[in-house]
DNA sequence: TCCTCCAAGATCATCGATTTTTTTTGTATC
DNA sequence: GATACAAAAAAAATCGATGATCTTGGAGGA
């Protein structure tokens, strides 16, 4: 899963072309959680046949943006706030996980490239204007999250956590759109940085873990409002 | 994912029933690992048409059975000792948390479904005779760990515990067909299901530990001879 | 003898149309 | 006015065929 996301190579087929699409339409909210996907309008919509559609889309049921309901068609994920906490404590567990094997496998090279995709997030304006800016902050947020636990050695683990990353993300995305950050979230990033990178395990993780649920309580707010 | 085995309803399309054709084929050892799926052949093999066959194959991707690369079709999952670490890590751990969960939320009716679960596992023989059998002890065994994390309470784990269970299966019945019981593998179970019910956290998540890395250490005997 | 290039065959990806199932709508009955 | 049934419409699932891409094997040249 992620395969469009991950993979270094160009998107070669219609099929993978479609899925960076539709995840894009779901993780901005156009696509609205629950809402049922008619096959013919999105082809329609998308200048597509049926069975790259269906393909993708079946793909997209990997990283727990849609759901398939035989002979029922698909629907997008709905949300719900047991799911949004279930995700952030799987998010704390494994990326737990990841980290502290990240920090012990991760070499010089992986300090660089984490000290890089760093530096490119702290590039990007947070609340962005448009949506060209808040795409390349989401962007390069995604990327240094996956580089702090690249060099775990664990391929499944990193996977299991890019989806859950993916979903809390939607949730974020959807229910913070007019949230303006209420705290100092670079220094938070340069924080685990620096600490995974100085090997300091405890303070990674547990800074890690403040991150994901502090940016949880908020989402779990706005969700209990709305 | 998994759905076709985890859903109670009966199947009715015909690309879920491909799900269940493919998965046992692949979990047999009979399409092996590594190997092209050829789909004119699969098309001919199984008596349909693409569509659903590609359906199936994707969502097989979701399990980790079978892996897509554009232009070039799919493939059996190849097997390796990296990997089959990696799963068993991946398994302790998250089984581990579930097992935890499922301890703290589980209620009568739960422990009777373990205990239920338990009894229909001890009527199998293991390494029996014929494929029915076979399978029938396959299915116990599935259903048991299953149950085990059924009260934890958090989907998202459940699922990615089946996932990882599927795939450590695959590699036990692969490279274990000959292979005799070497230990008491029913009293192991019967200690976990009591251990869980009496709520000895600590007890649970030894055995079940044990369990799962004594089976993966055989597993990479085997590996490494082959 | 070995390498490179090209054409033929095989295979994957996509399409438009058909079949099957579900959902909606309209009508008759209680 | 509500309920049950039947027909029509909508939608999903599947099919067979066409177009695009990759792979294989052989001819030509170094």
């Amino acid at each position: 899963m992620n395969a469009a996301r991950t993979a270094g190579s160009v998107p070669t087929t219609l099929s993978t072309t479609l899925v960076a699409r539709l995840r894009d339409s779901i993780m901005r909210g156009e696509l609205l959680p629950g809402s049922k996907l008619n096959l013919d309008r999105l082809r329609a919509a998308f200048g597509v046949s049926l069975s790259p559609l269906r393909e993708a889309l079946c793909r997209l049921e990997n990283d727990g943006l849609v759901a398939l309901i035989d002979q029922r068609g698909y629907r997008v994920t709905p949300v719900s706030a047991d799911n949004l906490a279930e995700i952030i404590r799987l998010r704390v567990e494994l990326e737990g996980l990841a980290v502290k094997e990240s920090i012990v496998h991760g070499d010089v090279a992986w300090e660089g490239r984490v000290l890089g995709t760093l530096h490119q997030l702290s590039r990007c304006k947070r609340g962005a204007r448009s949506t060209e800016e808040q795409e390349a902050w989401e962007t390069a947020h995604r990327a240094f999250h996956a580089e702090l636990i690249s060099a775990c050695q664990m391929p499944l683990l990193m996977q299991f956590c890019a989806t859950l990353h993916d979903q809390s993300d939607r949730y974020r995305r959807i229910f913070l759109k007019k949230h303006q950050p209420d705290r100092d979230v670079p220094a938070e990033h340069t924080a685990i940085a620096h600490a995974m990178i100085e090997r300091r395990t405890r303070d990674a993780t547990r800074i890690l873990r403040e991150h994901i649920e502090r940016t949880g309580r908020n989402i779990q707010a706005a969700l209990s409002v709305a």
